[in-house]
RNA sequence: GGACGGCUAGCUCAGUUGGUUAGAGCAUCUCGUUUACACCGAGGGGGUCGGGGGUUCGAAUCCCUCGCCGUCCA
């Protein structure tokens, strides 16, 4: 037990005790038939990224419940990893090779090329492990994963290729999402739908076997119009149905195309003409294989435009070319108007470019299990918090398409497919797949392109545990963690991850079992995202993000978990500043200074256990404020747990704030320097004051785990060999049945004499401050209070003077014209000895009456109507009648008061 | 266009089956160095709960409608 110095100082109390953890294994997770299991596997961060407030708020929600399983007796084990994050971190390390080096990844080669992202990765990776150790994350560190281990590695390929032999995954060529900044098909969540200001152009297009006749089409996207092979109208619109079947002359290059007819066609839109171009567009790609349609395809992947766009065209950049073909369409006479027109533009979500859709041959995934994922979650199997966001997951599955899985990039998993070599790589006879390559590698090539990144972090829940190598998978106690308890992330990725994994659960896992076994995770709780406090997202370039480590140094790992669990509204977004932080950090100061106060108070005794500091309260010793302090213990320790249970981080942490500062701290504590000198008296208030903090260190410790491990050493409640993280947390009943144990049972009455007592101290400061006597101590107070009511102040004589601040508190009358204020426990009145202001009382006294007359009249209408009388339940009507009897008693004394001021 | 969320004190947010006088922190004002804490204590001011309508004895809370802000989907 050592001496708690005057000021908390987080720094060095943090590094020391996360030190002490991992070294005591204290993260640790194994199989243990004997306890419940308590799994979280951590959205895994891009390996070269850094701590962000969103990964402060997201790891310290994962945190706060793999600590509270562990108090509980749960075996908890959290799973942490990095994710190689492909695009992302592929395009860092070709800038990077660009600036320093001057060589693109063409230059180097595949092979040289993954060497330097992995001399990269070694380099930058792991930053964020230790960050996040700075944060106070209680995972189990020797299960670290990363996505390109080989070992993970070779767990996505034989997915992959179980999916294949069971016919999920094709190969085929399909209009896919381009991104011509890092030349890689995408997936379509990964193209972000942004509204642009475009101009519409309306052209026209001459009939070839009616010269002078013309269609008139209007489109954004003039650059394609080389790409041209056919227009299209309605089947049932009468305006063109004679023109089915000729030909239009496209402009340039000049040439003959089809009118066509096609239901998809809205004849509503535009002219109800549309020009057809099957290469760069997906929609007209349908139309196109419907009629059979050549497809021109006038672009090179960068969206540069190619050789068949035309001489005037080649090599031209699309924003450029589209400047171009309207003034070419100008100068033909062929251009009718130009308007402004508002539209959506698929971006790529990483590279910030308009995407294309692009003709190329990729491997695609059929989802499996859909029907399956959406049975989970709307039966409640898997329960999202909050709610709300179950709908959003399946409205997406209801309109779900097939997943492009194979990305034109490096630094992946390489998809496990040979090709025959020399032969045509359409056709599957050619195909070798397999996680093992061919016995005769020499006639075969493989396939160059990596599988998308979520195609690997779809499998995180059960990859990570060994699946599906049955020796791996004991080894890691995949049978005993699987399915986790918990999933903690943000809505944002709810279709790139949440309904995947949730599909991979049910495809891999246990094929055979229930639901409920084969499921990845029980819950899944959605994060709001941290804003700057005028509601802007945080990024880079608009410097509004602070340094999540930099906030760590000047206020402590609790403060900011505290401050960020204080503000994080559930499921909302959250605006944050810096000043929530500090509000944390106070918090941690105070309770520092509470148990400092504590051990200043008296020697400390025996506090190993629950039992053993319950034994040390006398009963008979107990009073008011004691009785007051357990229920509040009891409620609180209630409300919290309740509050967790359903995910409401913020509303449990504002309990214990309010606990802690108001209660305890404000009253308890500052009641206690008034308390008995007597032996047994002191003893039982130590006891006390000993029990509230042990109950209130093991409730905090989620939140802020460094500063009470370290207080709960400090008051001896733990020893060298344990740890608070184990110790079991009480619930109320445990509590209550400790306190039953020791002969204590609270005392609702005793508890409501104390909230009197804090109602007396309180108008009478206030009634001092009034006066701007508030730091006078040699004043007397009178009072005026009924026999039970007097009972209770006499008895409590020395703490009330001692709160308030008085001399003296005496029953008898005051001089004419006293001040007084109006309580619960009577009347009581300041003697000023004639310095009082008249009409400054009478005017306070006023505002009183006519608050109280304007309360009154409120419920003297209530009572007076019939309905609510007969309607309202009984205690309801009960309540406000008591509630009035009291109103008119105080109504009355203001007057009296008032009188005697005018007499 | 569809779906969802938000609108409560100057700011950020609580307010869990509708029920006594709508709360907290920060900010603000006044006072205070009493041996836990100035990273503190005491007291005060500040809200027609986005607008309108309805249901009800009773609405911040339930229903309808409008407005603004935001997110997702098309």
């Amino acid at each position: 037990m050592s001496e708690i110095s005057k000021a908390y100082e987080p720094g060095q109390v943090e590094s020391r005790w996360y030190r002490t953890w991992i070294d005591r294994h204290c993260f640790r997770g194994r199989p243990d038939p004997d306890r419940e299991p308590y799994c979280i596997v951590i959205p895994p961060p891009n390996v070269t990224g850094v701590l962000t407030m969103g990964h402060v708020l997201n790891n310290t929600l994962q945190d706060i419940l793999i600590r509270r399983a562990r108090q509980q007796g749960k075996e908890a084990m959290w799973l942490p990893g990095t994710d190689h994050a492909g695009i992302a971190t592929q395009t860092r390390v070709e800038r990077d090779l660009r600036e320093k080096e001057g060589v693109t990844r063409r230059d180097l080669g595949r092979e040289k090329f993954l060497e330097k992202a992995w001399e990269w990765k070694e380099k930058h990776g792991g930053i964020i492990i230790e960050q996040l150790k700075r944060l106070g994350c209680s995972c189990d560190w020797d299960r670290e994963v990363f996505t390109l281990d080989p070992a993970y590695s070779r767990r996505v390929q034989e997915a992959f290729v179980r999916l294949y032999r069971d016919g999920f995954v094709y190969r085929g060529k399909r209009m896919v999402n381009w991104c011509p900044a890092s030349l890689t098909a995408l997936s379509d969540e990964e193209v972000i739908m942004k509204t642009q200001n475009s101009v519409l152009y309306h052209m026209r297009y001459e009939l070839v076997d009616r010269p002078g006749e013309f269609l008139e089409i209007s489109t954004t996207r003039p650059e394609t119009i080389m790409g041209d092979t056919a227009v299209a109208v309605h089947p049932d619109d009468e305006r063109y149905r004679h023109l089915v079947g000729e030909k239009v002359w496209r402009p340039f290059p000049r040439e003959a195309i089809p009118v066509i007819a096609d239901s998809y066609i809205d004849p509503e839109f535009g002219t109800g003409v549309l020009k057809v171009t099957p290469a760069h567009d997906k929609a007209d790609f349908d139309i196109g294989r419907r009629h059979d349609l050549p497809v021109r395809d006038v672009f090179n992947p960068d969206a540069t435009l190619n050789d068949s766009a035309g001489e005037a065209f080649a090599g031209m950049d699309r924003f450029e070319a589209r400047k171009l073909a309207a003034g070419m369409l100008r100068e033909a006479g062929l251009l009718v108007r130009e308007e402004p027109y508002e539209n959506n533009v698929g971006f790529s979500e990483r590279a910030d470019v308009p995407i294309e859709p692009r003709l190329s041959e990729q491997w695609f995934l059929k989802y499996p299990a859909v029907e399956e994922a959406k049975a989970a979650v709307r039966d409640g199997v898997i329960r999202f918090f909050p709610d709300r966001w179950s709908k959003i997951y399946l409205h997406w599955l209801d309109n779900i398409q097939d997943w492009c899985i194979s990305r034109q990039l490096w630094w992946g998993h390489r998809i496990p497919v040979w090709y025959r070599k020399g032969s045509d790589r359409s056709a599957p006879e050619n195909w070798y797949v397999d996680t093992e390559p061919p016995a005769d590698p020499e006639n075969w090539e493989q396939e160059e392109d990596v599988l998308d990144t979520w195609a690997s972090s779809w499998l995180w829940p059960f990859a990570t545990l060994g699946w599906p190598d049955p020796e791996e998978e004991k080894k890691q106690g995949l049978d005993y963690f699987y399915p986790t308890r918990a999933l903690v992330t943000g809505p944002d990725i709810i279709f790139f991850w949440v309904a995947r994994m949730i599909m991979a659960g049910l495809q891999f896992m246990r094929p055979g079992e229930p639901v409920e076994r084969r499921i990845p995770f029980r819950d899944v709780y959605y994060t709001g995202i941290i804003r700057d406090i005028q509601g802007r997202k945080m990024s880079k370039s608009l410097g509004n993000s602070p340094d999540p480590i930099d906030l760590i140094d000047r206020y402590g790992a609790d403060g900011l978990r505290l401050g960020i669990m204080l503000i994080a509204p559930k499921g909302q977004d959250i605006r944050f500043s810096e000043d929530r932080v500090e509000t944390g950090r106070h918090f941690c100061n105070k309770l520092w200074n509470a148990c400092r106060y504590r051990q200043m108070s008296g020697d400390m005794r025996d506090n190993r256990s629950l039992e053993a500091v319950a034994s040390r309260i006398g009963p008979d010793a107990l009073d008011d404020d004691d009785h007051f302090i357990l229920l509040r213990l009891l409620e609180t320790t209630e409300a919290v747990n309740r509050a967790l249970d359903r995910y409401e981080f913020t509303g449990a942490a504002q309990r214990l704030y309010t606990f802690f500062w108001t209660d305890f701290c404000d009253w308890y504590l500052e009641v206690s320097k008034t308390r008995s000198r007597d032996p047994g008296v002191r003893e039982t208030g130590l006891a006390l004051q000993d029990f509230v903090i042990r109950q209130l260190l093991l409730l905090l410790h989620p939140y802020i785990p460094f500063i009470t491990e370290e207080l709960w050493h400090d008051l001896g409640y733990g020893t060298d060999t344990d740890f608070i993280q184990n110790a079991h947390t009480p619930d109320a009943g445990e509590l209550k049945r400790a306190l039953e144990a020791a002969g204590v049972s609270p005392d609702r009455a005793a508890e409501q004499n104390t909230v009197n007592l804090q109602e007396f101290v309180t108008r009478s400061r206030a009634l001092k401050a009034d006066y701007n006597l508030a730091n006078r101590k040699d004043l007397s107070f009178f009072v005026q209070a009924d026999k039970g009511a007097r009972g209770q102040i006499e008895a409590s004589l020395g703490k009330l003077k001692a709160l308030i601040g008085a001399a003296g508190i005496s029953f008898a009358a005051a001089g004419d014209g006293a001040p007084g204020v109006v309580t619960r426990l009577g009347t009581i009145q300041l003697d000023l000895s004639g310095a009082v202001d008249v009409e400054a009382e009478k005017e306070r006294l006023g505002r009183e009456l006519a608050k109280l007359d304007k309360q009154v009249a409120v419920g003297e209408g209530k009572l007076r109507n019939e309905k609510f009388v007969s309607k309202a339940p009984p205690e309801i009507v009960e309540g406000a009648r008591r509630q009035l009897d009291e109103l008119k008693d105080k109504k009355a004394e203001v007057e009296k008061l008032l009188g005697a001021l005018s007499g």
